[in-house]
DNA sequence: TCTTGTAGAGAATCATTGTTCTTGGAAATA
DNA sequence: TATTTCCAAGAACAATGATTCTCTACAAGA
């Protein structure tokens, strides 16, 4: 008897990513999320209760289907070229509008530890990530034994972040792919 | 015969960076600024006119009195000496708090072209000092002469972004120093 | 076809927050 | 000490935005 909803709430978490990387969340309303889903209010709020926790479902949602998709790379552990091809994605990817989880923590993180929650997990996974590839790379001797595994992940993951800020700067990409052979290069044998 | 002002505007600017790196832009009310500064909303409309203009000038501040202390060591030039001595007062700097121009860029760099402008000058400038920094250390012959500059200079510039980032999750900075010996060893001769 | 439960659209509400206004009083000069 | 500015504190106002409510209409089963 009931009638069937219009909406498609993978479609709403997807346009709400792109409002949120756009103005960020206290700068995104409400008003803008819901008419570019094309959602209603009502189903809105008896969907996902509130802003705040529609933003963790957001979140959770853009890692799924958008992050995991290019770290996956480095946990197919394939050694450098690992790296190589998650850099080349995730380029491509913040490429003009940056990282929602990134942008999340900066203005959220002092204030929400749920947020400062996903953001460590999310750097620790890429820390992790980067180790297993280098130590591959090294069996493989795709790189020099002498390499300092742990320090040199960390600083990829450092360098991660910093790309997903500069995106926001650089109109294009092409300087972050050069920044990355100036990194990848010298570790190769 | 006037009444003389209590409040002192460099002050009011300083308190006001603490506020805005605890709760961005959108985020931060004009109670907490105006309280926190000690100061009053008569006053303050008078001195800045609207929170979006007092913002610029926060950011200003910010850079003369804090950022550019740091860039100072860049622009020294002293080769790579200078670097080291950049991202050591760098780390001390971000710890526990990251820096208010990278967070203005995430949250309002997508819709405010005056914050991506000063945004896109800083990562100029510190590419540029980086640059000037290189060059001088491969005539010193303190790196590699087949180190290339250019690149480098960018990969440097983005990991000062990564820092900025990491830095707000990360509860100490041991890391970040790791990191950056990581960063800088292999350069040296 | 009639009934009914729920979706959709947007009006209404309530809270928050940026900005302006009012008022009392303090400092500096004459 | 009287007078004159104009500062300090916060009340008042207006705008914005999150959330709730109302009402219409449609889809599915009886």
């Amino acid at each position: 008897m009931p009638r069937k909803a219009l909406y498609n709430v993978e479609e709403v978490l997807s346009q709400a990513v792109s409002v949120f990387l756009e103005h960020g969340y206290h700068g995104a309303i409400m008003d803008e999320i819901i008419a570019r889903a094309e959602f209603n209010r009502r189903g809105f709020y008896l969907e996902f209760g509130s802003k705040q926790r529609f933003l963790y479902m957001v979140l959770e949602h853009y890692q799924k289907t958008q992050l995991n998709k290019i770290i996956a790379h480095l946990e197919s552990n394939q050694g450098l070229i690992s790296i190589q091809s998650f850099f080349e994605d995730y380029v491509e990817h913040v490429k003009g509008k940056g990282c929602l989880l990134i942008n999340c923590v900066t203005e959220l993180g002092f204030d929400d530890p749920e947020i400062r929650d996903i953001g460590r997990h999310y750097l620790d996974r890429l820390q992790i990530d980067f180790i297993g590839c280098l130590e591959k790379a090294q069996r493989m001797e795709q790189i020099h034994h002498n390499v300092n595994i742990e320090s040199t992940a960390l600083q990829l993951t450092s360098y991660v972040q910093g790309f997903a800020v500069n995106a926001i700067l650089a109109g294009d990409t092409d300087e972050l792919k050069i920044a990355t052979q100036a990194l990848l290069g010298p570790l190769a044998i």
